[in-house]
DNA sequence: TATTGAATTATCCAATTGGATAAATTTCTG
DNA sequence: CAGAAATTTATCCAATTGGATAATTCAATA
């Protein structure tokens, strides 16, 4: 009994974790929207039943909730800055935010789906929309504003724009080449995800919004 | 007998023409995507029956075709060059750059279900998709690869990152506020699609990737 | 080993969907 | 005005959907 089930009472063995549906479900409302995935194809897709997951989920609307805070709590690990580097990077600085960039470009092409759900999902303002951007995005993006405000005012940013203008601005220039990377390679034959144009990317993105 | 029936007189033409029924259609299929959307719904938008729109385009991939080439016929009248423009603006210079670069942000501002509705059927390479931007993008984007290259040259882009890159780390930015509008006035209660915002974005646009 | 509760499968159902068809209505044309 | 053509409505259908439930299997433990 050398278990470290705390929660569970006993150690089970789900076939697929948890974990692993809300990754198949990402894909389904990343592909479809919310609309168009089901719930039969993200089971498919772990092959699962589709009760399964309603044993797991209440419907549809609950699993979409999961994996969104899923989505974001990953994107939260990704990009925090280390009790190291908050000491390194001090905010408001060309170093803290070159760094910020080039980890954002790297998430972004490591986890392209985060784009395109949240385009999805934002087209008409829903109730289940407005409430997952206030759960999971309002405090970052404020705090984000703050940090562009800093950075306008230390004059690592030399524009006077509104912060909103440069915060999308910004991320939509670092995202977008990731999340239509299928777009890019039939209209431009040009991977997107190979690791040398995430690198080229990187660097452009660094370069344009970080001149030194 | 109402006066008002005049429109529902007009001769031989359908009480809702082509064009209502296209715009209709990338509505639907920008909110809800292709499997979301439904033909139901389309027809619902502009107070007509399912039977009405198969009676126009033979089944919803046709009609998804028909509106995605409504679209892409309407952003290039829309981005075009006057003859008159392209004598006073030369290729590969940074007046014709800025001039575009601006005319582009009006254009995402003005049809944000643009963005959307590209985001959403290039997730996946269906077969559907890939038709589409053959048929579409791949020219427009070759000529502008093209252009990039030059402005390369000239110096006017000081970068020597790939094109692709480039070409759609600015077109990111110029969509992203404007096709996330919807989540900027949740997250961070500012009105992306107001007359200044746009204003300020095109101004922050040019600034940005053509410094004089 | 028997019991228990959790995990899983197998069905079932009403609603909605894209698609099909025929009848009805309107508009055009000779 | 009569007939033909075009347009519009009204149904019908099979497939798929989210959701519900009962039956079954499995793992832990008492």
């Amino acid at each position: 009994m050398s278990s470290v089930d705390l929660k569970s009472r006993s150690t089970k063995r789900p076939a697929r974790s948890r974990e692993d549906i809300l990754e198949a479900a990402l894909k389904e409302f990343a592909e479809r929207g919310f609309d168009g995935a089901t719930v039969r194809g993200i089971a498919a897709r772990i092959d699962l039943t589709h009760g399964m997951i309603r044993y797991h989920y209440d419907n549809k609307e609950q699993l979409w909730f999961a994996a969104v805070e899923h989505l974001f709590e990953r994107q939260f690990e990704y990009l925090k800055f280390s009790e190291q580097e908050e000491l390194e990077y001090p905010r408001g600085t060309r170093e803290r935010f070159a760094t910020f960039l080039r980890r954002y470009v790297y998430y972004c092409a490591k986890y392209p789906e985060h784009a395109r759900i949240l385009m999805q999902e934002t087209v008409s303002p829903t109730p289940r929309m407005r409430k997952a951007l206030k759960q999971h995005l309002r405090e970052p993006h404020h705090s984000m504003a703050d940090e562009i405000r800093l950075l306008q005012k230390n004059g690592v940013l030399k524009t006077d724009a509104p912060p909103a203008s440069i915060m999308y601005m910004i991320s939509g220039a670092c995202q977008n080449l990731f999340a239509l990377a299928p777009e890019v390679k039939v209209s431009l034959d040009y991977n997107a995800l190979s690791r040398k144009a995430i690198e080229d990317h990187a660097d452009l993105i660094v370069s344009t919004f970080v001149p030194s």
